[in-house]
DNA sequence: CGTTTTTGACCGGCGC
DNA sequence: GCGCCGGTCAAAAACG
């Protein structure tokens, strides 16, 4: 945690102010200030660490839910098959808040190799874009009878002669969902990234219309053609910057602070000046 | 300048 | 054979 850690002290002896006398108030006043800041310093560390924390346990959670639901699903389609022996593509619905960042992958009864993945999207966003963790290269794009939104056709690009094809359609009923249809399987690693991130979000990222919640979206956020790598290779760096942004914003958002440190300034100076006027 | 996206043209399967 | 439709190609444009 150690790179999340941030020295957020406002260093303000290194002010390039006449020093002539001590003040002590001043100094006082700085030194409480140093203290301050030190255990602001110190909650915003044990926040960072409760936060990925609860952010490891929520994955888990999701995962586990995953995993059952799967099951269920399974056990449910065997005991329907048996029933009517209906086929075809079993689309995932109903897809809840927390899970909608999760992929659900749902197997294509009647094509082993392709299966449907639903994606919950931002209801403005136009984007056919859904990131997996592969490199995608759009080859077409059409519009079907079926669904007045075009339908984005996309290859993998990572390996050459990788067969795996996407195709990606907003969802009929729900807008909001975008429909990635995947067949084949890649010849090649899988990057890093297991999570999905909308890329639409991404896009509306870079216009600025996203409201930021978790410094995982603001590392997406820093670097929106970084489609890869999201998860395990977590830029640090850029939640320090994200962290002092925001604390800096905050602390400028504090009248307190503020007028505390136009004090703290217009004190020194004024102090100053009168220093020079007594000597 | 290499890569990716866009988009109209083309192709093949299917139903009539 | 013809038309419709989904899928793919490929040239041009856009992008980094």
């Amino acid at each position: 945690m150690e790179s999340t850690c941030i020295d957020t002290s406002l260093n303000l002896s290194n002010l390039n102010l006449p020093y002539t006398y001590k003040d002590e108030v001043l100094v006082e006043e700085l030194q409480r200030l140093s203290c301050e800041n030190r255990r602001l310093s110190e909650t915003l560390t044990n926040m960072c660490e409760s936060y990925e924390a609860m952010q490891k346990q929520l994955s888990q959670l999701i995962m586990k839910q995953n995993l059952e639901n799967q099951t269920q699903r399974k056990r449910k389609f065997e005991s329907e098959s048996c029933m009517n022996m209906f086929g075809g593509v079993r689309e995932c619905s109903n897809v809840s808040d927390e899970e909608s960042l999760m992929k659900r992958p749902c197997r294509d009864v009647s094509s082993p190799k392709a299966y449907k993945v639903l994606v919950k999207t931002e209801a403005s966003s136009n984007s056919l874009y859904v990131m997996d963790g592969y490199q995608w290269r759009k080859y077409g794009q059409k519009v079907t009878r079926d669904n007045p939104s075009p339908r984005a056709y996309f290859r993998c690009s990572k390996a050459p002669n990788c067969p795996v094809k996407k195709k990606v359609q907003k969802s009929l009923e729900d807008p909001t969902i975008l429909v990635a249809t995947y067949e084949g399987e890649h010849n090649h690693d899988h990057e890093k990234a297991e999570i999905s991130m909308i890329s639409s979000q991404c896009e509306e990222a870079r216009l600025g219309s996203v409201h930021v919640s978790s410094p995982k979206q603001i590392m997406e956020m820093t670097s929106p053609t970084m489609r890869l790598n999201l998860v395990d290779n977590v830029p640090k760096s850029s939640i320090q910057q994200f962290l002092v942004q925001q604390m800096a914003t905050s602390l400028t958002n504090d009248p307190n602070f503020t007028t505390a440190l136009a004090n703290a300034i217009s004190g020194r100076i004024i102090g100053n000046a009168s220093n020079k006027a007594r000597f």
